[in-house]
DNA sequence: CTATGGGTTCATTTTAAATTGAACTTTTAG
DNA sequence: CTAAAAGTTCAATTTAAAATGAACCCATAG
């Protein structure tokens, strides 16, 4: 009666709350929310779900469906089903969060530290072009800091993705 | 001519910089861009700020500020002074930036992650209360890969902190 | 006790982000 | 080749988050 994969409509209340549970968790990574219901539905479906199942489940347009199945992809968190029936494509999750979390890593954190360092780059080198007072002594130091930290979290990155490698 | 933290207005080319370095920066733990802004503001300056200073030469508003150091303070992040010489405060950075991470370990991801295992708790409770099919069993064999990945950042959260402190 | 400066609060406004949906492109079944 | 289904794109809309600013509270100087 309630939500066998196949032509069901309704999410029971078991899938609804496992959705909430990743709508909130994704939330976390300051992703929007539609991708959280993908792959949360994606995530407590056995059988890999087609791009319309996901509309018509979730209630949520084609076009954001759409966008957020590409995200996800793009994170690796979700893969297209081998299982071709018609010519529409199947997807499933990729059931190691890693894949979530790292991805994220790789594809959000590490760009932002990128250009943190350019920047710090180049405020190094106007502190370098003040005359040698005690105000640029000061900014030295600040700035010092903050390179042992970009430092730290270059060391930590490789580290955290290692361990939540397995 | 340019900046000298007293009576000074306008912001010098260097000190925007580091305001634009901490403003993108704490976009990227998703704070609001006002506390990047008024962190940087306090990190680039040799002497303490009053609220007043920070309005005035950051060009934002007072609720915003007074909101703002509010939440600063709450992270741990930011001080304030003890050389108080009238009833007005004057606020300092904490340098250790390991005090802006942890206070947002501490105040906004465990909070998620425990209201995350409180659901993920309600959920094998549902499936333990079903009948024992394949679908069960399915749903089981999802709910303990998110147990455990929920095991993994309560082990490695700490660990962090504990790196991130020096 | 009163007036004033400092600070907070919170309803309203602004800004930014996410979602929609219709137009468009691509694919393939026939 | 053509029609129709599948999927993408993006301008317009909606929704959610952050900033504003005026009203308010509180402390203390006078």
């Amino acid at each position: 009666m309630s939500s066998e994969a196949n032509g069901q409509f309704e999410l029971s209340e078991f899938e609804s709350l496992v959705i909430e549970f990743f709508r909130d968790g994704v939330r976390l990574l300051g992703l929007p929310k539609s991708i959280g219901e993908i792959y949360g539905l994606l995530y407590v479906s056995q059988d890999a779900l087609s791009l319309d199942d996901l509309v018509t489940r979730l209630g949520i347009s084609k076009g954001s469906v759409s966008q957020g199945l590409k995200s996800l992809r793009e994170l690796g968190a979700v893969k297209e089903s081998i299982a071709v029936e018609g010519r529409r494509s199947y997807y499933e999750p990729d059931v190691e969060l890693k894949q979530l979390v790292g991805g994220f890593i790789k594809e959000q954190v590490r760009p932002h530290l990128a250009s943190g360092d350019e920047k710090l780059a180049n405020l190094k080198e106007m502190v370098a072009e003040m005359p040698g007072d005690a105000r640029a002594d000061f900014y030295a130091g600040r700035l010092a800091r903050l390179g042992r930290w970009s430092k730290r979290a270059k060391v930590v990155l490789p580290l955290l993705q290692k361990f939540l490698g397995r």
